[in-house]
DNA sequence: GAGGGGCATTGATCCGCGTCAACGTCCGGC
DNA sequence: GCCGGACGTTGACGCGGATCAATGCCCCTC
């Protein structure tokens, strides 16, 4: 549920000043089409751990994240949990566009999110094709995402798990204009244990060693990468 | 590349006639595209391990497959490999459409797959949104098992990891009108293992256990499934 | 600033699956 | 019908990462 005081990012210039604009579906929209889709659209903050959707649900609506950082995860019936994926700003939620959530959502960190009605942004991208091809694009790079995630859960040992999600997350905030040594981590380490296939202690452990090697090095929220040049050999091997 | 004498199943009748149109991306072409469709086509046949192309090409054509088996994969440097999924008849590679192939492609039985020249079939889609629109829920469904394999690897044991495995084939057969409990496995137990990612030795002997336990039955090129019931307990766990 | 709860780290031990090795089975060729 | 090679099965053993358990470290609350 939307939270009281609502930090909307666009709410001044609407979607034309929507800083996530250019990286989201929604740079293939004409300012016109901006026009209409702001009027559908609706700002909602999300809490750190608030749920935006849970898998099995009726999917009524559909998100472009605008701030923060959510975990989007599939449970089994005895509770063991697989994320799927972060979104970050720019990401869409409900690409699949079905009748259900395939999985379900909730905030990392508090979140701000554009909220569209399914049936409603149906509509918009029924009427034009340009907006279907980028969501097209955006699937299609999602799946070829899930493929490598595929090759690293699957094959991968723990060291380089944990080494290659480390570099794509620093390449994912560098494309946000945050390039940095330093990448941020908001997620708990059970939300990246769970995210690589490990347990929270496996993960614990292997930054623990990837720092003794000054390989890393742990700081507040995240971890600086002091060898990249030894890390890409890890993550490539 | 394609072998000399190619058992066309298109040949008569054309696309109007291809016995995979209707769970194919086709089945939304109104009967003036399948012959401008057609025109564009070309039917191939790849031999039993033959390739159909390699992670990092050039993309310069997409298929449908219309009869055979495909095995899709992703290599590590050190010969490592990761079976991101099998292609059955009906199934369309190269739904990213991007400039390079994502993953490597070859044929795990004869294949007879319908080709397209990549730069054509875009030229065909961008004209007919609701062949981008059947494209899109293509991807979207793709998707939709790549997280449900992304649960598995990361989190599932061999032996749900198998039992999952065998009821998904038994379920995409049907989808093909060949509902059975007898599941047919042309690809190898090395495959098998590569799409699980657990080695062929874990894979022989959880065959071996489940057929101990009565809960299948090994039988030439498949597996009949003996007690569904408890099947179905083991993968839903 | 004392208490407490959530999260992370570390250590000891265990075990599922990988590794290594031998053997069996099928099948195609000559 | 014998041979050879590819594929599959089975057994013995080892290890990477899971499990179990204790402790540490924040940070929040009162």
């Amino acid at each position: 549920m939307p939270h009281a005081p609502c930090p909307n990012p666009n709410a001044s210039g609407g979607c034309a000043g929507c800083r996530v604009r250019l990286i989201s579906v929604c740079a293939v929209l004409a300012p016109d089409e901006l026009l209409a889709l702001e009027a559908m659209a609706g700002d909602t903050a999300f809490a750190a751990k608030e749920t935006l959707f849970i898998q099995g649900e009726d999917a009524d609506a559909v998100y472009t994240i605008t701030a923060g950082m959510a975990r989007l995860y599939k449970l089994l019936p005895d509770g063991r949990r697989q994320i799927v994926g972060f979104a970050l700003p720019g990401d869409f939620l409900g690409l699949a566009m079905r009748e259900r959530y395939g999985f379900s959502a909730d905030a990392v960190e508090p979140i701000v999110a554009c909220r569209f009605s399914r049936s409603a942004y149906s509509a918009f991208v029924d009427a034009r094709p340009h907006l279907l091809r980028r969501l097209h694009e955006f699937a299609t790079h999602e799946l070829t995402l899930a493929q490598d995630q595929m090759m690293l859960l699957g094959r991968r040992t723990a060291e380089e798990k944990l080494v290659s999600f480390l570099l794509h997350m620093r390449d994912r905030w560098a494309r946000l204009g945050r390039a940095s040594v330093t990448v941020p981590l908001p997620m708990s380490r059970q939300d990246i244990a769970d995210f690589l296939g490990l347990t929270i202690e496996t993960v614990s452990r292997t930054f623990t060693k990837l720092a003794k090697d000054k390989a890393i090095a742990i700081v507040p929220d995240g971890v600086r990468l002091m060898n990249l040049e030894r890390l890409e050999t890890l993550a490539a091997a």
